[in-house]
DNA sequence: TCTAGGATCGGCT
DNA sequence: GCCGATCCTAGAT
């Protein structure tokens, strides 16, 4: 499952003048046209979604509610993502400490998409980008660090509530909070 | 062209 | 814990 994968892998983003590294610890898989909370459900191939349908790696950012962005990543399957819902921040904590405002506390700056999209300064520009190409601002690494079995837990997804039977498919994988103190 | 609703966030009680 | 903001997207007409 390409999800749980990118749990513990690092996101770097070098938009604007400071880099910044994001410890992925909470990730949800979208499976395409047969998930009913999925963008490509039914099949849809509008242009919003069109990245979805692109090859493994690249990046699917959306705008929702009008204001804040999310941020995916397409796994190479039909029309499916993998939405990143929140991480820790590894580097660049000031950088993500003034894009987040003043009044955000540390422990709310990446906990969320909206939020970690904030964070890494990704917005709707970047949708459709390489994360897997060493020269792209944003990209994904995987690093040695391993994450073991029994520290990721696997839930139900979260604020897909009108997807009927597919709102409680088990397709949300959170790092353990304990297994994170070390990060 | 119109309209309803949404993979959220942050402020307020 | 609750609720309003805010605007784009997609489907309906």
């Amino acid at each position: 499952m390409v999800a749980r994968d990118l749990v513990g892998t690092i996101l770097v983003s070098e938009l604007g003048s400071h880099a910044v590294e994001i410890r992925v610890r909470e990730v949800e898989a979208y499976l395409g046209p047969g998930d009913r909370a999925c963008h490509t459900w039914g099949g849809r191939r509008t242009r919003r979604v069109a990245s979805m349908w692109g090859p493994a790696g690249r990046a699917y950012v959306y705008l929702i509610y009008g204001l804040h962005h999310c941020l995916n990543v397409v796994t190479g399957g039909p029309g499916e993502a993998v939405l990143i819902r929140g991480g820790a921040v590894l580097s660049g904590l000031d950088a993500v400490r003034s894009r987040r405002g003043p009044r955000a506390a540390d422990r709310d700056l990446v906990n969320g998409p909206g939020k970690l999209s904030q964070a890494l300064a990704v917005t709707i520009d970047h949708d459709g980008l390489d994360l897997t190409d060493p020269s792209s601002p944003v990209r994904i690494l995987r690093d040695d660090w391993s994450v073991e079995r029994g520290m990721i837990r696997q839930t139900a997804r979260i604020g897909v509530e009108s997807a009927g039977a597919a709102a409680s498919w088990k397709l949300r994988w959170v790092l353990d909070p304990l297994a994170t103190r070390s990060l």
